[in-house]
RNA sequence: GGGCGAUUAGCUCAGUGGGAGAGCGCCCGCCUCACACGCGGGAGGUCGUUGGUUCAAAUCCAACAUCGCCCA
């Protein structure tokens, strides 16, 4: 006996997860290299930031990429999941920064290499939390493969990369206007600025015209108009025609300012008459470009007031709004104040509102990547389920602008750019000893570094070895599907395939999945400043994690979902199910081998049973469809095998024939080998535990079940199908009229016609033991019996049954089926259906009509016969 | 302003043209020798509104309402 199947009656996740993970990582048993015998299966993880910690997308995210790796790898392909972190640049600067502070110190403090310092120190403490927390899910990545977008061989691949599109003129340098956050002090590119609804005020101002007349302009940031240095009109906008070309007067600084006529204004924003600061606004930026007009700066990079302010040099952006303002009323230039709720460019990071300002950057041109990958798109290389994102991957593509490469920040990739003296700009791979253009030898390096999403884009095959032809890579690239969540389409999807053409000449991921977004369970979004998160930790630590990875798979979907715990603590309900039949299964059939047996009908019906479930799994999968695969599994293992197999099976289980005795525990094992082996990708832990009872191998070693037609058994299906139908007739008889629980009836079966008795013959001993009803066949009817009816004839039941309660019982059941007879006589007697409609719908409505009949007419006779 | 998505049982969600489903919750009965994280039975919905297409609409089309997300 075993002891420990014996006394464990509830499945403890703690620790046999605990364990399980150690053994399977001490093997090794994740781990994949090339092999040219089987096909590649490979996965990169979106690398999760380095200061993040698992969140309720990771977990979602890494639950559905280890089920397709582990399923991957049953199949027999050759799977890998490659693991990483990502450097984060702004994140973990400001991460550091934050301790830094505590000691009282800065970054300046410290110098460029101190820093640097200090964060690959917190990064050797603190980078690796969110790798362990993966283990905790139970994710089989190759954690022997770990990359880190700042390794060495990391940052040879981006430099490298940069030189290349440098060489190729896809990246230069310009003074253009930019993102720029004064909280992080750096530039950023258009991806990282979130725009926020926020309560605002519109100002209309007047700014008096030279020869008489004024123009009045309206702006939600008053105090831009410090840099403006042109009005513009849209050009068919008659209540300004005389004024363009004429000049107005600035207040408070007097500046003359062009008035221009430009078709981009939108006559019916305010006034009409737009105040242009091209060195603010990206409009403006482009409006002053045409007409050539000067930017003035008044905005610096700390966010304050520059000199060219004048009088309001050095204030803050808040305060010099509300000087300006008051300034203006007072000359009476201020005419009219409204409230105008507008939305504000934010930095995604820390929130604080955008600044944007003229500076010099490096920019990298998008025309000529782009092409190539709104191709592979569009012709369905790679693949967006569900299909609708590769609409918006294609719209976004097309208006890519040049993109804003450079951070002024101190962690990250530092640009490959040297200068000299004379400002000539030499860029390589290693650091060069002259300048390129003059050969001069004092360099000095650019002290910018790289978006970190520059170095993401690469992860796909800079993760294997890039720029080496490894074989890794040439094994592993393209990797075959890329899983994550919508608002990462831009950040990495894009730029992955653009990268990935660009450099592999070949798409990075054949399929891309785009999961649904968990939100808190009132629908808000589920974040940490919100005090809305909740840490899939905290799940595990309750429920297990099995039970947390197919809570959320069942959650997963094409929608965004709220989060459920509800789901997850199903997914421990279903983990402790399947524990327990398990433990029934392997107690009752000790000595027995696994083997599938088709001598026995009920044996045959699961095991087809099965084959509809496998089915319905890998079509599922198939589509990425796991709440769908995880729904399959969850209601035959519970509702078929649990409800119906195991407590038939008993009847032979526990009988005196001894060969069929054997036969079905041998089955009985068989079968929960199967389940156990096409669960395990999903439940990972509750399955190997289980496996090893009976002394499997790992399940990750092991085969997918495989399916095969030949066992497919309709008719014993459709068999098992009239005897569940009647051990439901008999259990609702036996509720409805209050039957004790403990009572076994008697009752004679009485068929509508010859033979119907057949397939119930072989089961009573099914009746007695799920209906407690002992069932003859040839006896005559009992003298005050009651009618129970069953496919194909009716189950006479000596009880004592109360005569009114059971006429009401029958006038409720003949009124119903006499309800279905009129609304299906009514649906054939309409010659249109019968004409038009398909020739199985209406031969599947006849004989429904003709069951109705059949039902209402015996009802209505017993009803006949009890009335006297 | 442009786009996308949602609206189905008390709650959270499946269901894409022919008999309205699941889990949880609720009601009734059971510690039946795998499981009380269980077993058996049951109640509960004019499928957001209004039109349209069709023999037939939760499902397709249009408009509207409400909510959410993305882009600008």
């Amino acid at each position: 006996m075993n002891d420990y199947l014996q006394q464990t009656t509830r499945f403890e996740p703690a620790a046999v997860e605990a364990r399980w993970m150690g053994r399977w990582l001490d093997d090794h048993l994740f781990h994949a290299e090339p092999d040219s015998s089987r096909p590649a299966y490979s996965i990169v993880i979106p690398p999760p930031n380095i200061t993040g910690v698992l969140h309720m997308g990771h977990a979602l995210n890494d639950t559905i990429q280890d089920a397709l790796i582990r399923y991957h790898r049953m199949l027999g392909e050759n799977a890998c999941w490659l693991v990483g972190t990502d450097h984060a640049g702004i994140a973990t600067q400001n991460v550091v920064e934050k301790t830094l502070r505590k000691e009282g110190l800065t970054k300046e403090d410290l110098g460029r290499e101190q820093f640097a310092a200090r964060v690959w120190e917190w990064r050797r403490e603190y980078g690796g939390t969110i790798i362990e927390q993966l283990k905790r899910l139970g994710c089989s990545c190759d954690y022997d493969r770990e990359r880190f977008t700042f390794d060495d061989e990391y940052v040879r691949a981006v430099t490298k990369v940069f030189v290349a599109l440098y060489d190729k003129g896809y990246i230069h340098r310009d003074s253009y206007l930019v993102n720029w956050c004064p909280r992080c002090g750096t530039a950023l590119s258009d991806l990282e600025v979130a725009y926020r609804d926020m309560p605002g005020i519109l100002s209309h101002i007047r700014y008096e015209v030279e020869g008489g007349g004024a123009v009045t302009i309206a702006t939600t940031r008053p105090e831009t108009m410090l840099g403006d240095t042109a009005v513009a009109v849209h050009p068919d906008d008659e209540r300004y025609r005389d004024l363009v070309g004429r000049t107005a007067i600035l207040p408070l600084l007097g500046r003359r300012l062009r008035i221009v006529a430009d078709d981009r204004v939108d006559p019916g924003f305010g006034t009409g008459a737009l105040k242009i600061t091209p060195a603010h606004d990206l409009t403006d930026f482009d409006i002053g470009r045409t007409h050539g007009l000067e930017a003035v700066q008044v905005v610096g990079q700390d966010g304050r007031i520059t000199a060219a302010g004048g009088p309001y040099a050095g204030l803050e952006v808040e305060e010099a709004a509300a000087r300006v303002s008051a300034d203006l009323r007072e000359l009476g230039a201020l005419v009219e104040v409204e409230d105008y709720p507008h939305s504000v460019a934010t930095c995604h990071r820390c929130g604080t509102p955008i600044e944007p300002l003229i500076s010099e950057q490096w920019f990298m041109d998008m025309d000529a990547l782009k092409r190539p990958a709104m191709d592979v798109v569009r012709d369905g290389r790679v693949a967006f389920t569900p299909s609708r994102w590769a609409r918006v991957y294609m719209d976004w593509m097309e208006d890519l602008r040049p993109w804003c490469i450079s951070r002024q920040l101190w962690w990250g990739h530092q640009l490959p750019v040297w200068y000299c003296p004379d400002g000539h700009v030499t860029v390589a791979e290693a650091e060069p000893t002259e300048c390129a253009t003059c050969g001069a030898t004092e360099l000095t390096r650019e002290t910018d570094v790289l978006d970190t999403w520059f170095s993401s884009a690469l992860w796909p095959f800079a993760t294997f070895g890039w720029p080496e032809r490894t074989d890794d890579l040439a094994y592993f690239y393209p990797t075959s599907v890329l899983s994550t969540a919508r608002d990462i389409i831009f950040l990495w999807v894009a730029r992955m395939i653009m990268m990935g053409l660009e450099f592999m000449g070949e798409i990075p991921f054949d399929d891309v999945y785009i999961h649904s977004v968990i939100q808190a369970p009132d629908g808000r979004r589920m974040s940490k400043s919100l005090g809305t998160g909740i840490d899939p930790l905290e799940m595990i630590d309750r429920h297990g994690a099995d039970a947390t990875r197919f809570g959320l798979l069942l959650m997963s979907s094409t929608q965004d979902v709220r989060f459920s715990e509800e789901k997850i603590a199903m997914g421990r309900g279903f983990a402790n199910k399947l524990w327990n039949a398990a433990r029934f299964v392997l107690l009752g059939s000790e000595g027995c081998a696994a083997q599938r047996d088709d001598t026995d009908q009920v044996d045959r019906w699961i095991t087809s049973r099965f084959q509809r479930c496998l089915a319905a799994v890998e079509a599922a999968v198939a589509e990425y469809d796991f709440a769908t695969a995880v729904d399959a599994l969850y209601h035959f293992v519970w509702d078929e095998f649990c409800d119906w197999y195991l407590e038939l099976v008993k009847v032979r289980l526990y009988g005196d024939d001894e060969a069929a005795k054997a036969r079905a525990a041998g089955h009985a094992r068989w079968m929960l080998d199967q389940i156990v082996r096409l669960l395990h990708p999903f439940l990972p832990f509750v399955t190997e535990e289980i496996a090893e009872q009976y002394g499997a191998a790992p399940l990750l070693r092991r085969e997918h079940p495989r399916a095969d037609d030949a066992l497919r058994a309709p008719e014993d299906e459709r068999v098992i199908g009239e005897l569940q139908a009647a051990v439901d007739a008999l259990r609702r008889f036996r509720a409805e009229t209050g039957v004790p629980p403990g009572k076994v009836l008697e009752a004679v079966f009485v068929a509508d016609r010859a033979g119907a008795e057949r397939p119930y013959a072989p089961y009573a001993g099914a009746f007695r033991a799920l209906a407690r009803t002992s069932v003859s066949f040839d006896g005559a009817a009992p003298e005050d019996a009651t009618a129970v009816t069953v496919p194909g004839g009716r189950l006479e039941v000596a009880a004592v049954v109360d005569r009114a309660e059971e006429l009401a019982r029958l006038e409720r059941q003949v009124a119903a089926a006499t309800a279905e007879v009129r609304r299906s006589e009514a649906k054939l007697g309409n010659p249109q259906f019968v004409d038009r409609a398909p020739e199985a719908v209406v031969a599947r409505e006849r004989e429904k009509l003709a069951g109705y009949v059949a039902e209402r007419d015996g009802l209505a006779a017993r009803l006949a016969r009890l009335r006297g």
